[in-house]
DNA sequence: CAATATGTTCTGTTAATACAGAAATGACTG
DNA sequence: CAGTCATTTCTGTATTAACAGAACATATTG
C-alpha cells in the first residue's frame, strides 16, 4: 500500500511514541498503520508498506495480539491471515491501560506483598510503613481501574468531556463520605 | 548505608519496574533508595550502597531531577549535595504522571496538529477523521488531567477510595450534561 | 505427492543504551 | 595559591535489544 504524506507522518510519530511507552518502534508503527488502514491487511503488505522484514512483522504482530490491540481475520478465498486493529481511540486506550496494568501493576503488587511477608526485626519501621503505603496506593489504583472498566463505552467518553463538572461532583461526594466516616 | 533484606528487595523491584516504564534500571533504583531513606543522601553514599559508579549516579540524579522526583538539599557544615525524594506515594505518582504528560502527550498533540495542517487531496478522508479523533481524545485526556491537578492532595486521595460511589456519581452528572446538550 | 504459499523460529549482525573509569571543571580550605 | 574534595562531562567498552535473512515448519493446491 502506498502511504500518503499525512499517514506517513502519523505512523512515524506513532512509532516514536511507542518506544517511549516501552513498546518498540516497529511494533507501534505496525499498529499505527493498521489503525489508519480501512481494511484488514496481510503480513506481507505490512512489511512492504513499512519497509521491514517479514520476520519482524510476524513477531511484532504477535506482540500486538498479546496486548489485545490487533486481531486476525480472514478474507473469503484468501489463505493468508489478515490483521485488524481497533478503529476507535477509546478501544486502543483501554487495551493499553489494561495491558500496562497486567504487566506493571499486578507484578508490583505481588512483590510488595512478598516484601511485607519478609519483614522482620532487621526491617526499619519506616521502611515497612512506606512499603505498606505503596501497596495501599497501588491497590487503590487497581480498584479504581476496575470501576472504570465497568462503565459503558459511551459513558466514560462522556466522563472525560465533563472536565470541571467532574471535579465539583467528586468533591461533593468526597465530602459526604468523609462526614459519614467521621 | 547497609540495606536490610526487605529494602534490598524493594529497591531491586523498583528498578525492574522502572525499566518497564521507560526509565533505566539504575535511575529507578536510586529513586527507590531515596524513597526508602529517611534522610538526604550524598551521591557517594548512594553509589556505595547500590554498587554503581559515581558518574552513573550523577547522571541518574540529573534525570530524576528532570522528572521532579528528587531534589537537592544541603546539610549544615557539609559541602556535599544531598538528595531527597518525595516520601509520599501520591507525590511520586503525580510527578510521574506530570512527566509522562510532558514527554508523551504534549509532543503528540504537536505532531497531530501538524498532521492536520498538512492534510490535502492526497489524504484519505478516513485517515483525516481518525487523526482528528486521536487529537480530540488526547486533548480530552490533558483537560481531564488538568482538572485532577487542581484537586487538593487530600481530596483526590479520597477520590480513589470512593470506588463504586464515583461511578454512580459520574453517571448522574453525565446524564444531566447529555440532557442539557440535547 | 511434488510444488508453492504462508507463517514462525533461529542465527548472526547491527544499532542503541548503560555504564565504569578517566579527565576536566569548579569550589572550598588552609 | 597549591591542594583537596565534590561533581560533572567525556570516552571507550560491554550489555542489551532490534532486526534482516535464512532455515524451518505447516498448510494448500493442482
Amino acid at each position: 500500500m502506498e502511504l500518503d504524506t499525512v499517514s506517513q507522518k502519523f505512523i512515524l510519530h506513532w512509532g516514536e511514541m511507542g518506544s517511549r511507552w516501552g513498546v518498540n518502534r516497529t511494533v507501534s508503527q505496525i499498529h499505527g498503520l493498521l489503525f489508519l488502514a480501512d481494511r484488514p491487511m496481510p503480513a506481507e503488505e505490512i512489511a512492504d508498506t513499512l519497509g521491514v522484514a517479514r520476520s519482524n512483522v510476524s513477531t511484532s504482530l504477535k506482540e500486538l495480539q498479546s496486548w489485545g490491540l490487533v486481531s486476525i481475520v480472514h478474507i473469503l478465498a484468501d489463505r493468508r491471515d489478515h490483521y485488524v486493529a481497533f478503529q476507535d481511540v477509546q478501544d486502543i486506550f483501554k487495551a493499553v491501560v489494561e495491558g500496562r496494568k497486567r504487566r506493571e501493576i499486578d507484578p508490583t503488587l505481588t512483590v510488595l506483598r512478598d516484601c511485607l511477608l519478609q519483614i522482620d526485626d532487621s526491617t526499619p519501621p519506616l521502611v515497612r510503613k512506606k512499603i505498606e503505603n505503596v501497596m495501599q496506593f497501588t491497590e487503590m489504583l487497581t480498584g479504581w481501574y476496575e470501576e472504570m472498566k465497568k462503565l459503558t463505552p459511551g459513558s466514560w467518553f462522556q466522563l472525560m468531556k465533563l472536565g470541571a463538572k467532574v471535579q465539583s461532583a467528586l468533591k461533593k461526594t468526597a465530602q459526604k463520605t468523609v462526614k459519614r466516616a467521621a
